[in-house]
DNA sequence: GATGAATGAGGGTTCATTCAT
DNA sequence: CATGAATGAACCCTCATTCAT
């Protein structure tokens, strides 16, 4: 008997978010994303019962690995500074990286198939990051703002600068990275 | 195309925002903006010639009166700080008026709608501003960055405050206008 | 303004029976209904607001209808003998005229778009025949069995009757109905 | 087609009366069969090349097994009267027992799978029990009316009213039997 | 100009059938 | 032989658009 191919789950996200960001998540049909991922329409619903699941896994999906890779390699015993820039920048390579990702999600926040109880979820994930720009505040290295503002502040400004880098074609260089992060870090920091 | 009505227009960009806002741009059918702007279908036809037209109208329709309304009361013989503060404030004052307007631009760039040419003249209207930060370069007040990256940091950033304080159903009071206003300036200051 | 037109319901109706007569209610599909009542598959929709509500909405027709037909010309005041000849006339004649609804009818029944409540209802229609039959059993002329049982017996046997005509394309001669109607009442009378 | 287990095909026919009983023809998947029969999809087509290959199988199935039941115990030097009867309570407990049957095959009269040869067939399995009612009418025992005729009235009467008793959730009684033998048999009856 | 009924192409989904395991 | 994943045609239904009123 012919197994269940969890390969082909990688094929259909991948199709999804190369789809939604060329045409956002108006223009995908079914249709497109099975031939994008190379196989049949039928098929796709062997894997998700429909396309709100369809949608609903990959956002979870992205969610999760995304998170994965923002702590990779970030150790809480290291100073705050530290730790801050570490995280920075596995969110900013990340987002260069998985631009598509952030697209979707984006798309994901104002569509009809992600519930508010799904939404929430989300901001479990960062509790690392939550707790870290607490400490900040405590050890008087950042401002005294609520902690998710300053959270959605980093990272959302992280997503505009990736836009304006992808949106006009720029190369990032190093310097680059760096110039972004003294504005995001002096904005911050107290 | 010969509308007679002006008000419908109004009727039917409102209707159209409203839905976009609720279910995105994916979820939106023609005949769901009739209804909730109270007309019948065929009407909208009247109006608009078809529905990539509506929205492009709708598009164009944004960008002009959010950008009349940033500069509202901006006098360019005023001090950069100024001036800054007083668009910054346009700015925030309008997205938070118009949230919904800011999801529907925001899905626009990502749909099927909205062709290159058109995003890229959305620019042009922020030119006093462009011509405001380059002179807060030259007199160094704030960084020597590309000015587009500054700009769309400005503007990007306001965009991820509102989403925090609406998401969360936050009351947004002066006290944390300026604390906000901090963050932004702190972060393009030189 | 184009008003609704209520003879493309009968269109449609006319149409589903002569599709179920022809392939039973398997092999119905919406476009077949409507190229066959000559209309746009979406303008069914316009009608019905789905292919269950279109089958349950025909079966209430028929029903009414029929039951309309077996009671012209009967007056409770008449004999026992002569109303009922007269309803056994009506149902016959409508049963012949009619056949492809008792075709669908029957199909209905073990279908899955008619629910139990749909069914029972259709019972209540006959309910002036259950009378006059509860009226022969008290003046002795049809056997003291259970109302329903007779009823059921009366009416099955007409239809058994019309599908020996039918599938073996006999004529219809007075002489064959007198036949069937004796077959009928002798079975009955006491 | 070279069904290596014989009991495979005996639960696929009963899952089929099953679900052609519960939502009649037009609602059947072979999915449904195969898993009503604890069997997968695929394995369907080893004994059966296709649906309509396997709905005539059990058409035909339903008939012989039928007619097979329908005579036994009796005897052609038996009175007229004797055979009738013997035939009578085997078909009606014929059918009392295998409700679904009876269901299935009405349904299969106006469907796409059957064909016309295939309906025609069925008579010639009632051949004794036409010579019967021949002899019937030459022994002046039943009406002198079409052999046919009467051969549908019979088994036709016995079906309507056993949907009687199954659809009203009536316990069937050897009285009831009676009763219901005496309206078939006062209806044939010279 | 305004309406909403009518249209039919196209979307999501199912299903008979095939095929690799 | 048995399995169920894979296929794509076809099903139900929707929707942008047109058209008669």
């Amino acid at each position: 008997m012919k197994p269940r191919d969890d390969k082909k789950i990688t094929q259909i996200f991948s199709a999804t978010l190369r789809l939604t960001a060329d045409c956002g998540m108006a223009g995908i049909t079914m249709r497109d994303i099975a031939r994008e991922a190379n196989i049949a329409t039928g098929t796709l619903y062997i894997y998700f019962s429909d396309k709100v699941q369809l949608v609903n896994a990959l956002f979870e999906d992205c969610r999760k690995s995304s998170a994965a890779i923002y702590f990779k390699g970030y150790r809480e015993q290291d100073s705050f500074k530290t730790g801050f820039r570490k995280i920075w920048d596995n969110v900013f390579e990340y987002r260069v990286e998985h631009f598509e990702e952030a697209i979707f999600l984006e798309q994901c926040y104002h569509s009809p198939y992600i519930g508010e109880s799904q939404k929430e979820m989300s901001l479990h994930l960062l509790k690392p990051f939550y707790r870290l720009i607490e400490r900040g505040k405590k050890e008087q290295e950042i401002k005294d703002l609520d902690t998710l503002l300053l959270l959605i502040f980093m990272i959302g400004s992280i997503t505009e600068f990736i836009k304006y880098f992808k949106y006009n074609n720029k190369k990032i260089t190093p310097e680059m990275v760096e110039d972004v992060f003294g504005i995001c870090w002096d904005g911050l920091k107290q």
